[in-house]
DNA sequence: TCAATTATTGCACATTTGCGCAAATGTGAC
DNA sequence: GTCACATTTGCGCAAATGTGCAATAATTGA
């Protein structure tokens, strides 16, 4: 694991390890269509503007994946890739 | 998942994602035997108290096992309890 | 065109965070 | 006790972070 690597799987960890943020994530864990940010903010004790920066954030690191689709912006978890990553650091830490 | 196990995951996230913090957990990932702070120190471009400071948070968050043996502090990595949350949120995220 | 809906951005603010340095603390060796 | 070594803590600082409010897009529908 080189130095990029390190730092690009400390970012994913960053965005996930925090409570607004996760919670969206553990939202979109449960939903098979994507959904839009009015929809996450319900789930999250902040403000509309929050989310969408909290969103962004997810985004940035690889977390979600975002689509437009009118006038509003749709969410999806990025799971594989998301799951595939804790799942490495995981075997890392301890390998059965 | 409460409210509580949600911070405290979080908590667990935001402690390995920080590239120093991230950098001590894989270096001791390779070593059978716990290692002291300065021997720790040699893997991160940060000073000792940097380090130290790093190594309480991670030792408050669960990742770490610290135990003082004579003037030395040595650290092991809580490999089975960390390794079990990341995987639990990896299934929660994408269940295989 | 105009109003409504959804999302984002700018700004300000308080808080947190990571860091180095120096001092303090704890511990063993002599 | 005195010294050396390992670690922690206090302090200050700059940068990053999370947040709300208001303003501004972007887009749809009447």
């Amino acid at each position: 694991m080189n130095e990029q690597e390190l730092e690009k799987l400390a970012g994913l960890l960053k965005a996930l390890g925090e409570y607004n943020r996760l919670s969206l994530v553990y939202n979109l864990c449960d939903c098979q269509a994507p959904k839009n940010a009015m929809c996450l903010c319900e789930c999250c004790s902040i403000d509309a503007s929050g989310v969408s920066r909290h969103l962004k954030v997810l985004a940035q690191e690889g977390v979600v994946l975002s689509e437009r689709k009118g006038r509003e912006t749709t969410y999806s978890l990025n799971r594989k890739e998301v799951a595939e990553n804790l799942r490495a650091l995981a075997d890392k830490i301890d390998i059965d």
